[in-house]
DNA sequence: GCGACAG
DNA sequence: ATCTTGTCGC
């Protein structure tokens, strides 16, 4: 079910020649009907604690249906481009505490918007075979701004190929970057992302995960 | 040398 | 990510 997660690499050598392995491994995809949504985010204390919150809402209601928090340490420094090394271990751990399983995880930073098209959300998504979307905070790639009003989006390129899109979720405010993670499409990543954030820019499963991880002592 | 650089 | 005051809006 999870591969890999004895051999978690030591060098960014290492871990650029794991991504280029697994990469293959992502599938680009209609998803199966989605009812629940796993919202995943790390908060950092001191040094190298972090702290790794899940919760999964009901994609109609956005209420929450289970939650899970695990303390640990970055086992890897923050390298761009390795974020998944930083954050994964600890995210999968929470992962494994749930007694619900999604239907999708929403990963807080990009999938295949990456330089080399393995970001987070593919790693998750990869790691754990379920289906997977990475929704950022700031572009990895170029794009010219979408309209204002919510809805609405631009592709965005990196080299010369559409790696995802810039989407805006609330009208005149900055928009977010979609991208697939696994098992999942383009279009279907920005329709799930529109339906969890009716009212604020990020999903309202981020959101709460982000809460959650705050509220830790 | 200068700017870019998920969180 | 996190360090931080005041300000605007619901």
């Amino acid at each position: 079910m999870i591969r890999d997660l004895h051999e978690w690499p030591k060098t960014e050598a290492e871990a650029v020649a794991i991504q280029e392995r697994l990469r293959p491994l992502v599938r680009v995809e209609d998803p199966p009907q989605v009812r629940t949504a796993a919202g995943l985010d790390v908060a950092y204390r001191d040094e190298d604690e972090i702290v790794a919150a899940v919760t999964v809402l009901d994609v109609t209601t956005l209420s929450v249906v289970d939650s899970a928090v695990v303390r640990g340490k970055a086992e890897f420094p923050y390298v761009p481009g390795l974020f998944a090394f930083r954050e994964a271990p600890s995210l999968l751990a929470a992962l494994a505490e749930l007694s619900v399983r999604p239907d999708v995880l929403v990963c807080d930073g990009q999938g295949l918007a990456h330089p080399r098209r393995f970001g987070l959300a593919c790693h998750l998504g990869v790691l754990t075979d379920l289906p997977a979307i990475g929704v950022g905070k700031t572009a990895m790639g170029r794009y010219e701004p979408p309209a204002e009003q919510r809805g609405s989006w631009s592709p965005l390129h990196q080299d010369d190929e559409v790696v995802g899109r810039a989407l805006r979720t609330q009208p005149g405010v900055k928009p977010v970057f979609v991208s697939v993670g696994h098992r999942y499409t383009l279009d279907a990543a920005c329709d799930l992302t529109l339906r969890l954030a009716p009212k604020y820019r990020l999903p309202e499963s981020t959101r709460t995960a982000d809460h959650l991880g705050r509220m830790q002592p």
